[in-house]
DNA sequence: TCTGATTTTGAGTATACATGCAAAATTGGC
DNA sequence: GCCAATTTTGCATGTATACTCAAAATCAGA
């Protein structure tokens, strides 16, 4: 345990902070004395825990990114519906990080080689569990077939998810549940 | 015709920049001094022209956002596989476009109760074009159902359209096509 | 070529932002 | 309660940005 406290705890306010920033005002709109003001310190507080305001919002969008692929160590166990409920309790539960989550892919993508290219690797990687949970569902069909399913499937995941970010009351665990039901008949 | 042409042909270069500079730096990221550089123009050119820089890229937006649903007026007769077509067209003939676009629902939505507004009236007019044309094709398939159904084709197209933002050699084409067949099959 | 209308220029202003820093306040072991 | 380490404060600084404006340049009809 460290000797002083008061540190670590600021530290985690700043990034609450920002967590809940980037879901309400976006990605670009998030400030220094945004931050401060939402974590109730001043700005020279903010430079002690964090070299730059990059930095402290990479820290959360790191966060966003791996969020969506929680634990991708259970390689060859998960089920297609375990996926799918990952990604539902994904957007559900963490609202404001699946939101900075789809801002990322959507802006960053466009102008950070470095951040496009970190959420492409996860992308495939998904994509790739979810062929593998498809082949293990339905094992009679052939294997590029396969992943083009699963591409699509996660796909339609994607674009579910922008959909409810525009509507506040978009059933998104409703329709990603149909969405598996059409896809892998029970 | 007007007198003066000069002005007006400034003004197609301010929006001809607008519109390039969407797909290569991001909606947050264009600047009157970035415009002004890529239409070689100086600001004062600009003001004389718009009012303000949201007014010049808010022009662009809103062909972006009436682009993805070119002609809304040809109701009750499209078929399902045009309006799959005039998606395919609209993301590969003018990517800057839908680059902004799909920025545009990531970023904008979040913040601007406006443009968001704007966004998902046409998508849920959007929707019901495609349910209209989905019930034609297979019209022994209750309302509800074919409206679900639609919603989640838009909603794959958008996921795709996601996918082609992060990879330059996405074949959106090709998986929209292939979408569209496991729907609706020949 | 003259003239008034239109357009362009480019320096100038105000503001918001990220970041720096020295001093004050707080912390916690002794 | 003392003191050194840590943390917070809040003002200062430099920079980028949106936007203004008066003067210069250009245009097109007579």
């Amino acid at each position: 345990m460290a000797r002083y406290q008061a540190g670590i705890k600021t530290r985690e306010r700043i990034l609450d902070a920002v967590r809940t920033l980037l879901g309400e005002v976006g990605l670009d709109s998030v400030t220094v004395k945004g931050i401060c003001d939402q974590a109730e310190i001043k700005s020279g507080s903010f430079y002690n825990l964090f070299d730059s305001k990059e930095q402290a919002v990479l820290t959360v969008v790191r966060e966003a990114i791996t969020g969506i692929d929680p634990d991708p160590l259970h390689e060859g166990k998960d089920t297609i519906g375990e996926l799918v409920s990952a990604y539902i309790a994904f957007v559900e539960d963490t609202p404001e990080i699946a939101k900075t989550y789809v801002q990322i892919v959507a802006a960053s993508s466009v102008n950070d080689e470095t951040i496009r290219h970190r959420v492409l690797a996860h992308h495939r990687a998904r994509v790739d569990r979810f062929a593998e949970a498809l082949a293990r569902a339905q094992n009679s069909v052939s294997g590029t077939e396969i992943h083009a399913r699963a591409e699509m499937l996660v796909a339609a995941l994607n674009g579910l998810a922008f959909m409810w970010l525009l509507e506040d009351d978009f059933d998104f665990g409703g329709h990603a549940t149909r969405l598996l039901g059409d896809i892998v008949p029970a």
